[in-house]
DNA sequence: CTGCAGTTGTGAACACGTTCAAATAATTCT
DNA sequence: AGAATTATTTGAACGTGTTCACAACTGCAG
């Protein structure tokens, strides 16, 4: 009554069936051709329910997007928990778990890149109303790094980096037709392979310029300040 | 009357009021806020004549790409001719000549990104219907790199990679907001003498696995098959 | 029970991109 | 020239996502 800044509860199951019918439309015919009417007939609901629960067709498939990082977070968890993987497994064990997760919902994934380009929209993968999203997504690539002994610029640069990584292969898993996506799993693994050995070599005092140079060029372009405060992007914070 | 394989002409300048009208209205009001009616009735026509000259509204902005790549290979291929560049130079002539043609078209650019994620779309970026121009802006790159005797190997990837360090640029420049994309440029420069500085360590042969581990990855994804056959991507293809 | 306020649900209506049958203009053929 | 064919142009109509004024329901205070 006092305030309205908690987000507001819908409670009922109304909202889980329209959602339900939502993803399980999506998955069968695509995005595009599971229209809003179909999911509300569906749900056995009216066309406007479905608008009471979620503002947007789009708003659906990205509440689908925050699952599928819950349970990427907790399954990378539970990975590194059960046995004592060295640094390679775990960038091998979340990447894996990633995929596995959106296995058979690739095109559920295709929305996943619509609004990349275009900052101001709610979605936007790389927008700041994603960006707790991102970061959830960011950490689990800080913990794949965690003890491992790094130079500060690199500690900080890499997950970043990896998350990035992450992201265009899940571009390739999108386009990677191959059965069961087997290219795109043999493709992360050659990629953290070499990453893996990049990683050794670039411990060498030798190529500290080199580091330094990425690392400053990773600042400059504001993508460090995001966690804290995204400078890049958006202005307003309130004060925590 | 015999062969209408041929693409029709679409005489007239109906089409190019279209075309401008719409580029104008995109320009000013951003991609969403332009609609189709709105651009008929300032070309001065009927809606469906729109429809007539182009497929979609899609297709019109992707006109606009086709018309901005043509743009950088001309002004790429001047620079190149009318000084004698080195690597780096060049480099830079590349990416920035993009972005100065890019300027002020950062609401047209958006929609760039929008169906990367949807091969089948006909405007993805990484589709097959969009290979040509792809190719031609590989090339530019390519072009940049001739004659600085590369190992083989290095001389394939290469490009291939430079231009999808130019793609992610592109994204970076869409979200980027100081004053004139002052950061984009700076980052350009930033990644430019970076990557030159380290394909001069490249060259030692202490590098040579990581080479090959990045080339297999690259000929792994079915990278490079694209330019002669888009093997990962469509099958058919009429033989020439 | 009655009112009443908040929550939940409805479907008509809007603007949009797109399609299409039909109308008109241009060109070619005889 | 007139006829026939093709190219261009029109605007109504369709299906879409979304909005909105309203109806129905729920829980509770009187």
């Amino acid at each position: 009554m006092f305030n309205s800044q908690i987000p507001r509860k819908h409670s009922s199951e109304t909202r889980s069936q329209i959602l339900d019918a939502a993803l399980a439309l999506c998955r069968e015919r695509g995005l595009e051709a599971a229209t809003m009417r179909d999911i509300a007939k569906q749900a056995g609901v009216a066309l406007g329910a479905a608008y009471y629960y979620f503002p947007s067709k789009e708003a659906i498939v990205q509440e689908y997007y925050d699952a599928v990082g819950d349970e990427h977070s907790s399954r990378v968890q539970s990975a590194f928990q059960s046995a004592n993987l060295d640094l390679e497994a775990r960038l091998r064990a979340v990447f894996h778990l990633k995929l596995e997760i959106l296995h058979g919902d690739r095109r559920l994934l295709g929305a996943l890149f619509r609004y990349a380009g275009e900052p101001e929209h709610p979605l936007s993968a790389f927008g700041p109303a994603t960006r707790s999203n991102r970061q959830k997504s960011i950490a689990l690539f800080r913990r794949a790094l965690a003890g491992e002994k790094l130079p500060e610029d690199l500690a900080e640069g890499l997950p970043l980096l990896l998350w990035a990584l992450h992201m265009l292969l899940l571009l390739y898993f999108l386009h990677d037709d191959s059965p069961e996506q087997s290219r795109t799993h043999r493709l992360a693994d050659s990629a953290i392979s070499l990453f893996v050995r990049m990683l050794a070599l670039a411990r060498l005092p030798l190529l500290k310029p080199f580091r330094g140079g990425l690392f400053s060029l990773l600042r400059d372009a504001g993508l460090f300040s995001e966690p804290t405060s995204p400078a890049h992007v958006v202005p307003q914070e309130e004060p925590s």
